[in-house]
DNA sequence: TTGAAAGCGCTAACAT
DNA sequence: ATGTTAGCGCTTTCAA
């Protein structure tokens, strides 16, 4: 039809005819069918984005940055949870193929997404990496900087006395429970002080972690004056189940973390955290996507944001005598 | 093809061909094109989710409710943010409507989002309300209690000898707002404190409005001794507008509000509020949705979910003076 | 049990 | 400036 051109507002048409048209077409209330649309274009303006917990503050606001750009550009959002399961997002990334979406940006639950990632890849789905990055998948990514927000957050424990640190971890399946390892490494290093395996501790990542880390934390002896908690939640829980168990924080034991808590941040800040700015990986991520999609050929790309030290009253100084 | 039937498991299909065809399918990498499939079967077994801010707390635990539940029944979930604006509201419409989804979960931006309702009707997309009513809109619902839970937290605040109690409400626009007001003033009435329409203000529930409240609450004479704010975020803001101002919570000032604040009000449970059941608002949501898709004609639910009330440190008794 | 034909609503390419 | 044809990948209906 010529409805098709008025639609698109393209070709040659009369502006008797585009008004005609328009005139039926609200008369009709006509509406264009996206899906028959996407099947001759061979494109949905859909694009997926898939974290691992939309609950959490730091990827609720990822997802915010994301849905803000993708409307900008006039793509539309699908939304997925992994909940940091492999399996969930298998299922997942299997929805995402017969969708055909027209990219994917992602926050891999940890090195065992590679064969995910593989998958998109061969079928011509460009992704974006989120946050995480995966051993031997070369693609467009936003990152933190995980070794560097280690090390000042362990820095800062040592400055004010701390020697010894625990650390609360994620999985070292995933690229920032290894680069927050390593920077707590480094910052040890640095000032002399010796590195005890007894003193770090791996999790998932999940809430629901904190309660056996707790009970080692409590048995280690010498016990220790402060912990970094690889992530928010993880540090809430962990404070929970710490002060359960009668320790007092900060009071006994000090705890720095990464990630804040948007809005609660604001009004009390009781967390010594590195701040990471959620809404621009959100964004950034989906605007590396759109032209990722728009030109396939070009190098990929990295980008490091930056994150900041702020303090609260989860920490106090080290006893002189500790 | 023969395809079509292995793939959606019907017809009759000698175990032979369907061996070969699925070997070859696992051969070519081939995955099934949802757009075609959805073209000619006239349903996308796509949803789309409707909230007003992805990143308040209680709409966070909705979409993990609602996301959840629509992965459990096959759907998938297309996300949009209102953001409380009429306008973005009816962009998302729109795309929704050439979208074609099999059903809607929106939580109206307020009473402005009849006709939007009325268009989705008009074009017989299903669709059920989350969180607030439409007046002149008949359809499944997932509500609050609004009116209890205000009569709740207003009447404890009585109980504790407060007389003057302000409330700082979202727009009247929003069938929330009504009825925590209509609480407000019933729990009032009940004990017999005149209603003081000056002690009233109203905002557009959005923490932005909050600093104009503190003026104004700051400008009350007599001062309020207490103050309702009628969401989460907006008594967030509200405290830190006083705070700056000088003015103690709840020393000088107690605040009760509406929703909890998800992982941070385990730890801190500082305000006095009513929660919800968040995750439940969204699967339920989805729920009456997929109902609703599957049989047309059955009559519209309703349904109430209970709120309960938390105290916290942000209120403490009004001197006996006041 | 399998295949062939038609059509879902649209756009690209080619007439007119 | 407008209309026609073909085909995107699938499912339905009907035939073999």
């Amino acid at each position: 039809m010529t409805v098709s051109r008025v639609i698109n507002n393209t070709g040659r048409i009369s502006e008797k005819t585009r008004l005609k048209v328009q005139k039926v077409m609200e008369e009709l209330h006509y509406v264009p069918n996206a899906t028959a649309r996407s099947l001759v274009l061979q494109r949905t303006m859909t694009l997926s984005l898939l974290i691992t917990d939309i609950t959490n503050p730091f990827y609720t606001t990822v997802a915010r940055g994301a849905e803000d750009a993708a409307r900008e550009n006039g793509y539309k959002l699908l939304l997925g949870n992994s909940d940091e399961s492999v399996d969930k997002e298998r299922e997942y990334i299997d929805t995402v193929l017969s969708t055909r979406v027209d990219g994917v940006l992602i926050t891999p639950s940890g090195d065992r997404s590679r064969p995910h990632l593989e998958t998109l890849a061969r079928h011509g789905i460009p992704f974006v990496i989120l946050d995480r990055e995966v051993p031997g998948i070369a693609c467009d990514c936003v990152l933190g900087d995980s070794v560097g927000g280690a090390r000042k957050l362990v820095d800062y424990l040592i400055g004010l006395g701390h020697r010894r640190i625990a650390l609360v971890n994620g999985s070292p399946e995933v690229s920032t429970a290894r680069d927050r390892l390593a920077g707590y490494r480094q910052a040890l290093a640095e000032r002399g002080i010796g590195f005890a395996p007894a003193y770090v501790m791996e999790s998932n990542y999940r809430p629901q972690d904190a309660e056996a880390a707790a009970e080692r934390l409590q048995s280690l002896s010498p016990s220790p004056t402060a912990v970094f908690a690889a992530n928010n939640l993880l540090a809430l829980s962990l404070l929970q189940s710490l002060r359960k168990r009668g320790i007092g924080v900060p009071e006994e034991l000090s705890i720095v973390t990464f990630d804040d808590f948007g809005y609660m941040s604001v009004l009390d800040p009781f967390f010594t955290l590195v701040a990471q700015p959620a809404y621009e990986f959100g964004r950034q991520g989906i605007s590396l996507l759109i032209e990722r999609i728009e030109n396939r050929d070009a190098p990929p790309r990295r980008i490091v944001l930056p994150n900041e030290l702020t303090t609260g009253r989860s920490v106090r100084p080290a006893a002189p005598s500790a």
